[in-house]
RNA sequence: GGGCGCAUAGCUCAGUUGGUUAGAGCACUUCCCUUACAAGGAGGGGGUCGGGGGUUCGAGUCCCUCUGCGCCCACCA
């Protein structure tokens, strides 16, 4: 059944057998497995295709990363995302959903290797009886083939996927689990090559060999946006190079790439140096003779003021290579090892020996012995803290290497699409507004085109093949690709058009590409995925643009960029209108929660100790944008209001319902209705704008002065005290107003207010519309209620400051206040008389002053 | 160094376009076992709104400035 052909929660007459499915004592125990299995077998929250664009609302949900593990944090954000998909359903639009779980790349080749024990060696055979070793040793990880290596990476995911769909279901995500997608899914490649290939066509992919940023532990290479600079201890060295008129010293924290260096350069305002430009200088111990030349990037107060670039020991050096056109030598291979071969521009060679093969670190020494050796070390080695780019997943830094590599423009090198990037950033809206800031910051920041090939093995390869020439090198200018419909390839094992497979590897025949694209280069097209382009056209009409991406601040410059970047260059649009941004949850000292530091909360914990909707309402606290420290308290005032939901819903609905056509007429009943549709306003007015904090407060501080002052004040008449007809419009009022507060709480409290729910109506709550203000009769006077309170309050604090029982009588009362509100105070007399056992004369006293009651206690005096 | 955000009760946070004695929850404290709820309920105490200056009849709110904290980016000589 689809929400738009039923609106239940308006056909109140339908369910009113009194006190049908009311349990004696409601439990929230159990809840999530309850509705979670009902939701699933009836299939609430199916997308159903409507007729136009403008009935749908479509979600770009981030699909998690299966193999990493989930924080409240991820609970958090994916929560904040399903309030506003149950608010959208409820309003009436067909939301589309979906969940994926990024599985490909390198994070699930890592766990592989450490769950299983076993690395990937692409020269090992494939096994079809390969079985994992029984017990996995870390240190010793046995080499399997590719293809053992990718089936175990599938059945490791598949099993993770599983934990991860049975969290998201305990915690109520209203997704729809039939449109489930995988980055690493057969669909998923297709569309990431089709993507490519159209790239491609354009020329907004390219290949090219180019100093690559490098992790030397994980063998591939990195792009910009997985950086992360970290402090790294080190020495500076000074060292000096020999020229005609003396030694000049530089200061270096790298002295084993002397052997790389290229030249040695100095601000071109920088007097000290001015009389070498021009000049040569001679490397020590090696003896090259390097020139010295200026350039406006050094920077005098830096080291010695001059800097010697090798390649490449910096972007600074990749920067002064090209500009200065400088020779390439760069001698770390890509293990992070001096390569063994000796250099030919060496003029002193023999050295080299005591560098070759050695690591960064093991070449270092033995630079520094060398250099010591040769008198050309000035003083000692000076320790210092030094910024260096790291893999954001490694923790060694990162070399720059040269390779061959697939890029896509991104505006880095190309200020018209910089141009574009970020006015596509000014389109979209942001919530909250200041994220927007995050954006244009990155784009502005890109120093070259997106690097998206990486050499590892878990992901989608390229789709390209390369001719080999006569000797057998590939020829890279004009790779081989497949036409759109052949896709997805795999390189590895299928031929390219036109060839046969024994011409694999031979001169005169072909070579796949042997590379897998970033993860980010498939994620990058989550709503392509999604929403079905180029394989489910009517649905992607209906879905795209995307009208909502959720996520949190952290991959604004990953994920939120490259999906723009994408979108922007395959169908000249944002991917989505509006990007909500989540905060992070912090540990209680504010601090990032990371494994390192052993601060993670661990989410089913939680759930189970405090139960999905207590967790939820914490969630929905946190607002959009905002980091909230995690504080295990604030978990239990929400599993306190989802009880008294569920308490308060079993007192209303345990009374009979009064039959025939609702009576509504006392006024105190009015008063509390025409305060909740101000409620409903307000409610629809913040989830509207996305602020589902502000729905939830107004919606609470309303249901809780409707249980403490308007129940009381109401019980009972409600069980006939003042009559049949003041019974039921108490009645009416009480079963009017819980139908809306329920359907209010829906989006944040889903199990419970589904179970109460299923006391009295049928059909799915999450079914059921959003309330409006017209539902409700507007004729009463909220003040009156506020006049009420502000009475009880009198009344109660007396008794409580006298020790005395609440329900102990008041013999007589005196009444002040304002004219108006004393009118409406007596528009309620019986009900407060009955709350407040006034059983004595009641005197009332207009007056200038804030309302007041003083009161006569049975047994004081 | 560039950008963004935050600073209100012991803690977590509200406070709409400037408008009476600044609010909530938690915590603390006193009382009440009142048949919806004791994993409750009813009371109470607690803040010179980070510092300084300015605009205004009036500033938590607007402007300037300083300080502290957080995040993003840059920073390998």
């Amino acid at each position: 059944m689809h929400p738009m052909t039923t609106t239940p929660a308006r056909n109140l007459d339908a369910a009113t057998t009194a006190g049908v499915g009311v349990p004696e004592r409601p439990v929230l125990e159990g809840l999530e497995a309850t509705w979670s299995q009902r939701w699933r077998e009836a299939g609430t929250y199916a997308f159903v295709r409507p007729d136009s664009r403008d009935q749908v609302f479509s979600i770009d949900t981030p699909p998690p990363t299966v193999s990493g593990s989930l924080h409240v944090g991820h609970v958090f954000s994916y929560t904040h995302t399903d309030l506003v998909a149950r608010y959208q359903r409820m309003r009436g639009k067909h939301v589309f959903y979906p969940m994926g779980w990024d599985d490909n790349g390198l994070p699930t080749e890592r766990r592989v290797q450490n769950y299983y024990g076993v690395r990937c060696d692409p020269s090992v055979p494939y096994d079809p009886d390969f079985t994992p070793p029984a017990k996995p040793d870390p240190k010793r990880q046995q080499p399997i083939s590719r293809k053992n290596f990718v089936e175990l990476c599938h059945e490791l995911t598949a099993v993770d996927e599983q934990v991860f769909e049975s969290l998201w279901r305990s915690l109520g995500l209203s997704v729809d689990w039939d449109t489930l997608y995988a980055t690493i899914s057969t669909e998923s490649q297709r569309i990431a090559q089709l993507a490519f290939l159209r790239n491609h066509a354009r020329g907004e992919a390219y290949l090219s060999e180019a100093p690559t940023l490098w992790d030397v532990t994980f063998a591939t290479a990195v792009a910009q946006a997985e950086l992360e600079a970290r402090e790294y201890p080190g020495h500076y060295y000074r060292v000096a190079f020999e020229s005609g008129t003396g030694p000049v010293h530089i200061e270096t924290t790298r002295p084993e790439l002397i052997p790389s260096v290229c030249a040695l350069i100095a601000h071109p305002d920088d007097a000290r140096y001015a009389h070498l430009f021009g000049t040569t200088v001679a490397s020590p111990v090696f003896g090259v003779e390097i020139p010295v030349l200026a350039h406006r990037a050094a920077e005098p107060d830096k080291g010695a003021g001059i800097a010697m670039c090798c390649t490449f020991g910096d972007l600074t050096d990749v920067q002064w290579w090209r500009e200065l056109r400088l020779p390439t030598r760069t001698l770390l291979t890509r293990d992070g090892r001096m390569q063994a071969e000796t250099p030919d521009w060496l003029v002193n060679a023999e050295p080299f020996g005591e560098l070759a093969g050695k690591t960064a670190f093991g070449a270092r020494e033995a630079m520094v012995s060398l250099l010591r050796a040769a008198g050309a070390l000035d003083g000692e080695p000076k320790p210092t803290m030094r910024m260096a780019n790291f893999y954001e997943k490694g923790d060694k830094p990162l070399e720059i290497v040269s390779t061959r590599q697939w890029y896509i423009r991104n505006g880095g090198r190309d200020d018209d699409l910089k141009a574009a990037l970020l006015a596509r950033g000014d389109e979209l809206a942001w919530v909250p507004d200041h994220m927007r800031h995050r954006f244009s910051n990155w784009v502005n920041g890109l120093n070259g085109d997106w690097l998206i090939s990486r050499q590892r093995f878990f992901g989608v390869p390229f789709p390209v093949w390369y001719p080999l020439d006569a000797e057998g090198d590939p020829d890279y200018a004009h790779p081989i690709l497949p036409g759109e419909a052949e896709l997805p390839v795999d390189p590895a094992n299928e031929c390219p058009p036109g060839f046969t497979p024994d011409q694999r590897g031979v001169p005169g025949g072909f070579v796949g590409d042997p590379d897998v694209m970033d993860t980010w280069a498939t994620s990058s097209l989550s709503p392509q995925i999604a929403c079905g382009w180029e394989s489910d056209p009517a649905l992607f009409a209906l879905t795209f643009p995307m009208d909502l991406a959720p996520q949190a601040h952290d991959i604004i410059r990953t994920w939120l960029f490259s999906r723009v970047l994408r979108s922007h260059l395959e169908h000249g649009t944002l991917p989505w209108r509006r990007a909500a941004i989540s905060g992070f949850v912090t540990d209680p000292d504010r601090k990032k929660m990371s494994k390192s530091k052993g601060n993670v909360v661990v989410p089913t914990d939680i759930l189970e100790r405090f139960g999905a909707d207590a967790v939820r309402w914490r969630a929905a606290m946190a607002r959009p944008g905002m980091d909230s420290p995690f504080d295990e308290t604030q978990m239990k005032v929400g599993r306190r209001l989802a009880m008294k939901v569920l308490n308060a819903s079993k007192f209303i609905l345990a009374m009979p319902d009064s039959t025939g056509p609702a009576k509504i007429t006392e006024p105190a009943d009015l008063a509390m209705l025409a305060s909740l549709r101000r409620v409903v306003a307000t409610a629809t007015d913040a989830f509207e704008a996305f602020d589902y904090t502000t729905a939830l407060e107004t919606t609470e501080r309303f249901f809780w002065q409707f249980c403490d002052d308007y129940l009381e004040l109401v019980k009972e008449r409600a069980y006939g005290a003042q009559g049949l007809a003041a019974a039921a419009s108490a009645r009416q009022a009480l079963r009017l107003a819980l139908t809306v507060l329920l359907r209010l709480f829906a989006p944040f409290l889903p199990f419970v207010t589904e179970e109460v729910w299923s006391w009295w109506q049928s059909g799915s709550v999450h079914q059921a519309s959003w309330p409006v203000s017209d539902e409700l009769p507007d004729a009463g006077d909220p003040a009156l209620l506020d006049a009420v309170a502000a009475a009880l309050v009198g009344i109660r604090g007396a008794k409580s400051q006298a020790k005395a029982s609440m329900k102990t009588a008041v013999t007589a009362a005196e009444i002040s206040g304002p004219a108006d509100a004393l009118a409406l105070l007596r528009l309620a007399e019986a009900d407060l008389r009955a709350v407040g056992r006034l059983s004595g004369t009641l005197r009332w006293l207009p007056g200038d002053g804030p309302l007041a009651i003083v009161v006569e206690l049975e047994g004081q005096h």
